[in-house]
DNA sequence: TTTCACCATGTTACATACAACTACGCATAA
DNA sequence: TTATGCGTAGTTGTATGTAACATGGTGAAA
């Protein structure tokens, strides 16, 4: 008789993980912009626990550089500094090369059907483009992407490196043309599509390597062209 | 008039990552080897404070995969597992290319005497080769590379691999001879010196990825030469 | 003998009380 | 007006008590 498998996955962290991607999702989606000062104690009122969960979870978002805690004085959201989001860029470039090369994860028919489903979505989003709905659907790719890294160090590297940069677009660029950019995004994805039907897996990296770099370059352009 | 400067790194700060450091090399020179149970009031008691800022590390430990707790069970030092370990090896590697060509930091004369310190060590290490003087001076290698690594994400990510293969030495070639790894580390430590002193960034990336190359070859073949 | 339920013990997760620390307002004096 | 010192409120860090959980042993029943 098998045991009653005491659920492999803790209660404990379960919940703490969920505490973890909520946060981390109010902070990528702007719900907390930079500079939000969050309180241990109106976060434990509101998820009905108390500080010591919270505190582990912002531990861990201190670790990602999402947010900054100083005794005394307050946790707040990290700001963003162009500087060194470049250098993050940069080497976001050059980790998704190695997608392509480290241990790289055929898709199955399955993920190939998630893909299309996702070019549809943003295909369908062209009509009324949102900010939100726009980070939303980055977001999916971002984890459809990782399914196709074999390499578990690099996949962790690439997923730490998202959540540093996920933010910035809609920071930065309040006023932009989301319609151009729904449509920019639409064409990437349905190039990596292209790339993953023919299983040329080397391509795939090249293909993220580039969406990662026409986005860095189509963010500077825009900040500079639209200086504060 | 300047503020007294409350220290910009608080006191608690400062401790807790002085734990950090510590327990993390208790782990990466095998003082707690692998599958060794960690106590939380023990370490508590050891240090002089309370479970708190035990459990703050042993977090931040469990998020670098050097520990593993289970709720109501306990808190050990992970196994190593070699096929996770060539998937480490193999990204290091990579990351290893990236520093010549990422923001490399050129060395200057206080930098370079380091390394020829360190070499000269080395050299003197050759008399009696002792397996943790070598870990010692392993991650010695480890900090003096760091620092010529300009690309601040790069650095983090070289930074949390090294010491995930950090005790895989000294775990693994319990009976191995020494002296003549001393004498191949020294010889490589040579060779970074004079790639540094010629300035030839690139080629430090392609040494210091030879050094981890190798490290990965010998690991093997030692392992299968030995078969438990 | 084997199996299974249960309990005792020790562990981690959580809650709560207290200490350390910061920032801000306000009074005060130059 | 401006600078300065201090007190107070509010925050994070730490200590400690309580709950949830896992594990091993024991003993009874099949």
């Amino acid at each position: 008789m098998n045991r009653p498998i005491p659920n492999r996955r803790s209660r404990a962290r379960e919940r703490s993980d969920a505490l973890y991607r909520e946060l981390r999702a109010r902070i990528s989606t702007l719900e907390y912009p930079p500079l939000t000062v969050l309180s241990e104690n109106l976060l434990a009122a509101e998820f009905g626990v108390s500080r010591s969960p919270i505190r582990q979870v912002l531990n861990r978002l201190e670790a990602d550089g999402l947010v900054e805690t100083r005794h005394g004085a307050g946790t707040m959201v990290t700001d963003i500094d162009l500087a060194g989001l470049e250098q993050i860029y940069g080497f976001r470039m050059r980790l998704a090369e190695l997608v392509g090369d480290l241990d790289p994860a055929p898709p199955g028919p399955t993920d190939l059907a998630a893909w299309r489903a996702l070019k549809a979505d943003i295909v369908a989003l062209h009509d009324r483009p949102e900010p939100v709905a726009y980070a939303r659907f980055n977001m999916q790719f971002h984890g459809l992407m990782l399914d196709r890294v074999g390499n578990p160090p690099l996949r962790e590297a690439i997923d730490r490196l998202f959540f540093q940069t996920a933010r910035v677009w809609l920071h930065n660029m309040p006023d932009i043309d989301w319609a151009e950019e729904v449509a920019i995004f639409g064409r990437e994805v349905g190039m990596m599509v292209q790339t993953l039907e023919l299983g040329d897996m080397h391509g795939v990296g090249l293909v993220y390597r580039n969406i990662i770099a026409s986005s860095l370059y189509r963010l500077f352009v825009y900040r500079h062209a639209a200086p504060d």
